[in-house]
DNA sequence: CTAGATTTCTTAGAGGCATTAAGGAAGCAT
DNA sequence: ATGCTTCCTTAATGCCTCTAAGAAATCTAG
């Protein structure tokens, strides 16, 4: 084991670590998804194939991390435009972070494709794995930011009872796994406009909408139009 | 070429391609699509690897074919939904081939994966390829449906004037592209369920909403209930 | 300071995949 | 019957993942 984490040998092992993460990346984006070999990745690195296996114990580690990256550099990209609005009113810096994530998702369509879609899915579904934890941070934030709102300015919810059954109960449980920081009725009007949200980027980034789209940015605009009136946002909208 | 194409050797070659066709769809279904290669469907055929290459060009090409395969049966499976209703108000019939989507969508997952994620997405682009030509039959039917809705029940639509330009523009284009069927602002209605209803099933087959449900059936039921709004459709609202 | 343990990297190699090349056997048409 | 086409085979190339065995560099502890 290592003894201090700022060592020498530590130091290097990041560096190299660094290395791998952005050839990796490089290779995802200038030649796709199926270029990401273990081999062409230590190549670009300098190192001869198997030496990767000392740093990821396979390809589809190697893939976790790097995905891992994207989700904290999404994260960070909406928290900064979040934070660079920390005097507004929270309402304005939800829809904010809500254009980050999709600038950075637009910006970096390939990047985006491993977040939602990654090549291994499966394995990478251990809770413990960097790629779920940073998943986690990522789903986070606009939860915190409807959290806030839903304290400072109450939107409208819907009657629980007017919930099926078996929508409600989801929506309760999903209330009490956040400890109630939403109740059910706010926790379903979070969920609602996440879908929507995030099914729209989906699309767009799956090339689904090219049919019909060239440029998803007004529908998008719209979409967070929806999303303001479902959470009572109007722009300015201070307390 | 073959002379008549129902030939004994048109027959046989029909019937190898069919073998092929469902070998490849049973690795996928049991392996994954990482397990559908060249080498393993013709395994699994009981020829030896090359001699696929007689019968598609490529592994993309092989994977194009089965793809168009999975969007006809999903397609057949909502027309048939329809049909079973010829009888009934055209909404009603929407309604029905959008419950079709989702069933064929959930009872196979990975199918459907391939449908709006294959993993050779840039090659099968080609106009001419039979996976595209699948794909406009599919997408045809939710449009021919709402064509006739439009035709025979007009819903509400919005202002133009009130869409932002770069919206009305890709709109009014939209429309012209699908010969006038539906003026912009009915395109536009169309749109915009399209991707709430198409986002959803994504999500949902790409488990992106298994954070906080166990059952999407009802979610799905909402945003049925939330088109219907939007399309004036009322259960039982005959001419 | 030095000797063992650890880390990092190398080459060799097994086994699989995509794909091409070359050729054999079988069916079909004239 | 003969030649053309179709279907399939094996051989071979070059890529991939991943394991094994070992050399060199580095750290740690006596």
């Amino acid at each position: 084991m290592s003894a201090h984490t700022g060592g020498r040998r530590a130091r290097l092992r990041q560096a190299t670590l660094d290395e791998i993460h952005a050839a990796a990346r490089k290779l995802l984006v200038e030649q796709g998804s199926a270029a990401v070999t273990v081999n062409a990745v230590a190549r670009q690195v300098g190192m001869s194939g198997p030496a990767l296996y000392h740093y990821y114990a396979g390809h589809d580690e190697l893939v976790g991390a790097v995905t891992a990256d994207f989700f904290r550099e999404l994260a960070a990209a909406m928290e900064q435009a979040c934070d660079a609005r920390a005097d507004e009113p929270v309402g304005d810096r939800l829809v904010a972070a809500c254009r980050a994530m999709r600038a950075w998702a637009t910006t970096h369509p390939a990047e985006f494709g491993w977040i939602f879609a990654s090549p291994v899915a499966a394995p990478n579904r251990r809770p413990e794995s960097m790629r779920h934890q940073a998943a986690l941070r990522f789903e986070q934030i606009l939860l915190d930011l409807t959290v806030e709102l839903w304290r400072t300015r109450p939107f409208p919810v819907p009657d629980l009872d007017s919930l099926p059954a078996s929508l409600r109960g989801q929506v309760v449980a999903y209330s009490a796994a956040i400890d109630g920081q939403l109740p059910p009725g706010a926790a379903h009007v979070f969920l609602s406009c996440w879908i929507k949200l995030y099914g729209l980027l989906c699309m767009e980034v799956l090339n689904q909408l090219d049919f019909a789209f060239t440029d998803v940015e007004p529908v998008f605009e719209e979409c967070l139009r929806d999303l303001g009136a479902a959470l009572g946002i109007e722009a300015g909208s201070g307390a």
